[in-house]
DNA sequence: ATATTATATTGCAATATTACGATAATAATT
DNA sequence: AATTATTATCGTAATATTGCAATATAATAT
């Protein structure tokens, strides 16, 4: 099928799940990576840097522009891509809430 | 293609992408949240509580034992699926340190 | 021994993802 | 206006993922 099954879960197991998903491609840490380490960037730069098509490289970065995660605001000829604070620290967040669970494991499998 | 160019990527990118990607569908989180909660589960609990049949879960149990992130006992007919709290732990630091950059945005996009 | 219960594996169909070349769109430069 | 530079979109091929029925395996119970 390839077709996930969303129905069947919570809006937050969904919502958390679609997080992480889009920081499950390499290529998708290394841009963002990119941008966090040059504190700004432009699509052109991602090109030289990874070893990827110009073609794919925009699709990856309209996956994490339709998360909100990062923000394109167009400068000139080139794009400036950016990190969406915001939307970074509700990830932050939702993610932490995720893993700093009690994760009680002693009564378990002993 | 469909085949991830993983080779032109750092082992740290890789290893970072694969851990948020086995956490990116809601099925293996809600397999997660369950294991947590109940402290201690096998599979059957998980066909009757999510609404996936046994083989889907079946599978999606193996390729979260694949990480590591969780481990299965053999206790009788059954099997008792629980948090590896090592591998837990690893991967909570390494998304920890993922998150916890320095987004510095001021000076960019504005 | 046979039946039952719990889980894993296999095989398959449907959909998703990854990647890229070609092309379009837009803005700056000449 | 034509050219160049930058990014997006389209079309397509290859591979991956999701999900399930059927079947296999293993342990227990009858």
């Amino acid at each position: 099928m390839g077709l996930t099954k969303t129905e069947i879960f919570a809006d937050e197991q969904n919502k958390l799940a679609s997080a992480f998903k889009v920081l499950g491609h390499p290529a998708r840490i290394a841009i963002l990576q990119h941008i966090i380490d040059k504190k700004a960037c432009i699509c052109n730069d991602l090109v030289d840097e990874l070893g990827l098509a110009q073609a794919t490289i925009s699709q990856h970065l309209k996956e994490l522009k339709n998360t909100g995660i990062i923000q394109g605001t167009i400068e000139g000829k080139s794009v400036c891509y950016c990190i969406n604070d915001v939307i970074w620290k509700e990830f932050q967040q939702e993610l932490n809430a995720f893993f700093n669970q009690d994760v009680n494991v002693s009564n378990c499998c002993g």
